[in-house]
DNA sequence: CGACACCTTGAAGAGGTTCAAGAAATGTGG
DNA sequence: CCACATTTCTTGAACCTCTTCAAGGTGTCG
């Protein structure tokens, strides 16, 4: 895999808003322009990084979807995260300068590269820059807070509605359906991030389509009422 | 409550090494005074800070235990961890300028306040300073990758066991026994965390004291098999 | 077109929850 | 300092959700 050196520029990229702080000054948007090194393209089912490999960059989506997994010696694995376009990815590199989990693209990919000590070097003396950065890592820490949510207290309807509503939301941000999806990852990846088996997330499915609430024909998912979806969420059991 | 007002140093702080960054320049080490405003004293059962409130500060803990935990409209509720001395809190608020969980003293304590853009404008001058903040930030990601492989994938015994495991090595690291410990929650706060009832949690530790691993008087833990707890969450059922 | 990966569905079983009752510890106010 | 109220913890029994095991179906790619 040869990574492919693209010189790039974020100013007139179309995902700016997404990765990039908003509201720069001309000669600051020049700047960060020099964060991004190189881009790479990434196959489907190759590796971004992975567990062990040494820490140097983190890498914005341009395009395609990743997962984030981590496996443990006794062969447990857990899905900690599906990354779409303009999503940043490496952040569990910085605290040990080594990576501890894999990404992995699940369609064929090209991710922005981003040399740490490049993108801490300018936030020193961009501030936006700077702010950028910590918003987005405590954004990734809120996030899992809501995925321990899930797991800790939700019953696999549940998590299952969570989880597509939170696909469709992210994915409507950047343009697409707010009703339909294809999903990037297997039932068996969909379980492992929710806690669950590949058994249970397809007869979660079923149950969802019998009711009329979703149509599903393999990956291909349209959400018929969402309502419904984020009652399932929202209402029953508790405590 | 009335926030103390006692204007202190991290350069003389014993725990220093646990939430500043080592190896400074003595210069170096006067700035970092800088950042510690004050310390305010929370009593127990008391909030250092809620959900919806203003974000403005990051806290070390000096002295104390805390919680952290997010709970729903529909009355779910999940302990998203338990932080001790030297163990920095509040990171959950730089994304949205607004705290998104509660901090919840579980024993009276004392907290270094750090106003947030103080760090920010002190880390852009001191460079291990920056360095140390992407650090505690990514240690906090990586840590509840952790907890999504707990929830995700171990059973109840394989839950308590790591939770134990990784409660001595804490405190441990803080000069405490590696055998012996005081639990500053309740069942249920644990249960919680683990995404267990207290039931649960309470008959785990009973099959624990059958099994002679550890012995238990309500909140008081001696465990006389750690290589057990470590079997336990190693061994077994994989997939 | 055939091999392989992925998905669905059924039936039996296990692990954890729920409900309930009682015991132990803790805190409070007189 | 003791009595009482409250919180916390333990344990049992029934139940339920999800898992496990198994088999067959569907889709995809070389």
């Amino acid at each position: 895999m040869n990574p492919q050196a693209i010189k790039v520029a974020c100013s007139n990229c179309n995902l700016r808003e997404l990765c990039m702080p908003m509201g720069l000054k001309p000669e600051e948007l020049d700047r960060i322009d020099e964060v991004v090194a190189t881009r790479r393209k990434v196959k489907r089912g190759a590796m971004l990084f992975s567990n062990g490999e040494k820490f140097t960059s983190l890498y914005a989506i341009r395009t395609g979807f990743f997962k984030t997994c981590i496996a443990t010696e006794d062969g447990r694995d857990q899905v900690t995260g599906f990354q779409m376009a303009g999503e940043i990815i490496g952040l569990d590199g910085i605290v040990h300068d080594h990576h501890t989990c894999d990404a992995v693209a699940l369609e064929d990919a090209e991710v922005c590269v981003m040399p740490f000590d490049r993108i801490e070097e300018l936030s020193r003396e961009v501030t936006a820059l700077q702010n950028h950065v910590h918003k987005i890592m405590s954004r990734e820490i809120v996030r899992e807070h809501g995925v321990m949510l899930l797991l800790g207290s939700m019953r696999a309807e549940e998590r299952l509605a969570a989880f597509l509503l939170n696909l469709v939301q992210r994915l409507h941000a950047r343009g697409f359906s707010q009703s339909e999806l294809i999903l990037r990852m297997t039932r068996e990846e969909i379980g492992s991030y929710l806690g669950l088996k590949l058994e249970t997330v397809s007869r979660t499915f079923s149950k969802f389509v019998e009711d009329g609430i979703v149509e599903v024909k393999q990956r291909h998912v349209r959400i018929l009422d969402t309502e419904a979806l984020k009652r399932i969420v929202n209402n029953q059991s508790c405590q």
